[in-house]
DNA sequence: CCCTCCATGTGGTAACTTTCACAAAAGGTA
DNA sequence: TACCTTTTGTGAAAGTTACCACATGGAGGG
């Protein structure tokens, strides 16, 4: 059980597993080994093994894994035995999209409090409250938000994460498509969807050309 | 100038470059070191080199690398030199905003299909043409698409891919949060927006534990 | 035309990830 | 209890990716 220096690609493995367990727990099944598991979401089994010895033993030899023990082990590991509370900068067309995609909610999730600089004539869902982006920093700080999405503009990315940094978050998730730098202490994780679509036309293009 | 197996982190990186070029064009800045792109963009140096070594020579020893010329070689290097059409299925939330998403089309994308099962009260952009879902093969077939975006509920995604890639696409970006798997020929990218935000509350909690 | 300067392109190596392969342990059976 | 089957947990090997360090070769000046 070493705690030292996770690679990511495990972490997102270990969301991957989650899926993957929940889908057995609906299916009835209560034990998997590694093999089948492996199978399931196309990871090798021993690289099952060694993400999950990262934090501790679960398994049980001969037998396999207990599905739901495993999943609660995992969800404690990563911190979701409890609900996080989310604000967004930035209701534009993503940022609305983002506040109706119930996918947040059903992992724990919730997108309590919205920032614009234009409050006027958004629909905004149940259960959250818009503000206009000059009190940020208040309302975060009050409410000890610790994660926060970014879909403003690009041009106002950076400034928002330095924010929303000072305010106290911890984690960030920007749909902007810069890369956003932040001093130590706060994770940022870009998701570009133009950088997406471009890894496709590469290998689309490179099949023909070569 | 060799051609095989480019790492998808090295493609990734190219697209994070051309950004970088284009923010340098626009503030009139004709040549740029390795040293200086690497800066800009959180990259290592040789990184970059290594990274358009796959492809070819572009820069000047002494000099650095002309920004115009080495943005039109890797926008060439990543078929990204053409418009690409890209139809999107699945219109509910997340679908509507990626069709109004403006950050497509900057990059050369035009999302001029779309389909649902439901193409009564949909607010569709102009220049795109909405269909119904049964219509997805015959469309797709006579405009030669190549490219999807898949936004469905996760329970339909792998269904939806498997008749996107019998129409003829082969690269095809799944924002449903099921890993899609296809036969070799199609290229699949998945976004999962969930295993984002749980890849953050890790980090955010394991630097409580630790 | 030669010499100096400077940033590229690249061989080698270090760091990291994935996979293999097997000893260890748990559970069932006689 | 002893033995057999099964699957974990893990050390070591193989495979990738990132980085260092320097020879190479343009460009510009004298």
């Amino acid at each position: 059980m070493r705690r030292f220096k996770i690679p990511e690609v495990t972490v997102g493995r270990l969301s991957l597993y989650l899926r993957c367990l929940n889908e057995l727990e609906e299916e009835g099944i209560e034990v998997v080994s590694s093999l089948d598991l492996g199978r399931r979401c196309g990871v090798n089994p021993a690289q099952i093994r060694k993400d999950l010895a990262y934090f501790g033993e679960f398994g049980t030899r001969g037998v396999g894994y207990y599905v739901k023990e495993l999943k609660e082990d995992i969800k404690r590991v990563m911190g979701l035995n409890k609900i996080w509370e989310v604000a967004l900068v930035g209701v534009g067309n993503l940022g609305t999209a983002l506040l109706r995609y119930r996918g947040f909610q059903q992992h724990g999730f919730k997108l309590s409090v919205a920032f614009d600089i234009q409050t006027e004539g958004k629909e905004i869902p149940e259960g959250c409250q818009l503000y206009h982006a000059s009190e940020m920093e208040r309302v975060i700080k009050e409410r000890g938000i610790k994660l926060a999405i970014i879909s403003v503009h690009y041009s106002q990315a950076q400034e928002v994460a330095e924010r929303l940094a000072r305010a106290g978050v911890k984690g960030i998730l920007n749909f902007a498509p810069v890369r956003i730098r932040l001093p130590r202490g706060v994770v940022v994780r870009n998701v570009d969807m133009g950088t997406e679509l471009e890894i496709l036309t590469f290998y689309l293009t490179m099949k023909g050309t070569r």
